[in-house]
DNA sequence: TTGAAAGGTGAACCAACTTTCAAGTTCTGA
DNA sequence: TCAGAACTTGAAAGTTGGTTCACCTTTCAA
């Protein structure tokens, strides 16, 4: 009865996880036992990020997706359950990704301010880099609402503590919570979509912003404000 | 051979439009000729409304769109040519309502920061009594990418402009531009999202910040920042 | 009063996808 | 070496839901 095609582990995170690259998305998927399997669940993940940012989750399709991976058509379910299964996975490794392309780029010497500068800037500059993050995480919010909400309020909290240990320290001032780790992240969030993700500066093009400039003027107004 | 189904007007933008309500939606969709027509139509209106803002585009059908509205299958492509022509102007005339909303809550005599909290006050009311307005919007990024980047770079301007005049009346200082009129948008819509649709500020419930103490905070923060 | 235009109806068509399946091929451990 | 597990394959089943169509009812100007 129960033929080979079971037999794959079942949906277990693979805590190990040596490759780099498409990284911890080894969740909620199907683990396989070989190299050769590996491979193509690689060339699976690797296919549907493309596609999933091209042409958002609706659009894209699954024979697309293995046509893309050079991969028969049955054998996504081999790994994956459906292709909301996938996306899920997705998702939550963009966010992963997104943390921790921002953690990275802060150093313990820096002062509050300069946090936010850097973490700004270093968001921008993935965000160039992987336009796709804004589709597929802003997608979420319709085809899996738990995780979209769930990326927003963790980075909100990071953003939350960052701001309460700069009240600790005596740089920013006191008073500062949820409220305002919000609208930073909005601040950035949209910021992001109009340079990072939509780039050209409507017009002409050589006046265009660079992303440090745009991040170093966000940064000014959340230092000191609009008044004179 | 052409039958009667095709003697609707074309897709023209109604001028003169008395009702208020659902409004100027009255766009790309073929116009009725007579008071039952009219009905009809904006009963489609009214139901899609609701059914995309609960279900979103994609999970939303005509069939349960026309159930919902008390009318047969067919007549939907009396008045419009697609479920996505429908959408498009949805969209088109929440971005509207949104905007309008916006200047209705601002007077002439208020100081260029007070204007800031004002628009920020009366967007969090309105977000609150329609929540759709999130859902449908965002979902305009994949369904009419148009008219998606319209909405945000009209509102983008829309602040631009404000903060201009701030710094000409001499309450601002100088320099601010699209950078600063997109992270203040930014903001805006995220604690829109955080505490207008979402609302329940995690955990108990009698803490709960009012929407005008959340205006207050970002417009102290957009006022003169994080530091001491 | 009347007939043509406007509007209404819902069964049926149809195209597009996701998912399944039965039968192969490749790997791997003993 | 070889048995069985792991993996591959692509045709076809099954669904879903947008759109069409031929016919019926209502409205309204002349």
């Amino acid at each position: 009865m129960s033929n080979s095609r079971k037999a794959l582990g079942g949906k277990v995170a693979d805590l190990s996880d040596p490759q780099a690259g498409v990284a911890s998305m080894v969740r909620e998927i199907k683990t396989p036992r070989t190299e050769r399997g590996r491979r193509t669940l690689r060339k699976l993940l690797d296919a549907s990020a493309i596609e999933f940012g091209e042409k958002g989750f609706h659009e894209a399709s699954v024979s697309s997706i293995t046509r893309r991976a050079g991969v028969a058509l049955g054998s996504f379910y081999t790994y994956f359950d459906s292709k909301e299964a996938l996306f899920r996975a997705l998702v939550q490794d963009m966010s992963e990704n997104v943390r921790s392309n921002a953690r990275a780029a802060l150093a313990p010497q820096m002062s509050a301010i300069e946090i936010e500068r850097a973490a700004l800037s270093a968001f921008l500059r993935f965000a160039a880099e992987h336009k796709e993050i804004y589709r597929i995480i802003d997608e979420a919010e319709f085809v899996d609402p738990a995780s979209y909400r769930a990326h927003y309020e963790t980075v909100g909290e990071r953003i939350a503590a960052r701001l309460a240990a700069g009240s600790a320290s005596g740089e920013f001032r006191d008073g500062l919570g949820e409220v305002e780790a919000w609208a930073i992240m909005g601040m950035n969030v949209f910021v992001g979509l109009r340079y990072a993700v939509w780039a050209d500066p409507d017009g002409a093009g050589d006046d265009a912003l660079s992303l440090d400039e745009v991040a170093a003027r966000v940064n000014a107004l959340v230092a000191s404000g609009l008044m004179k």
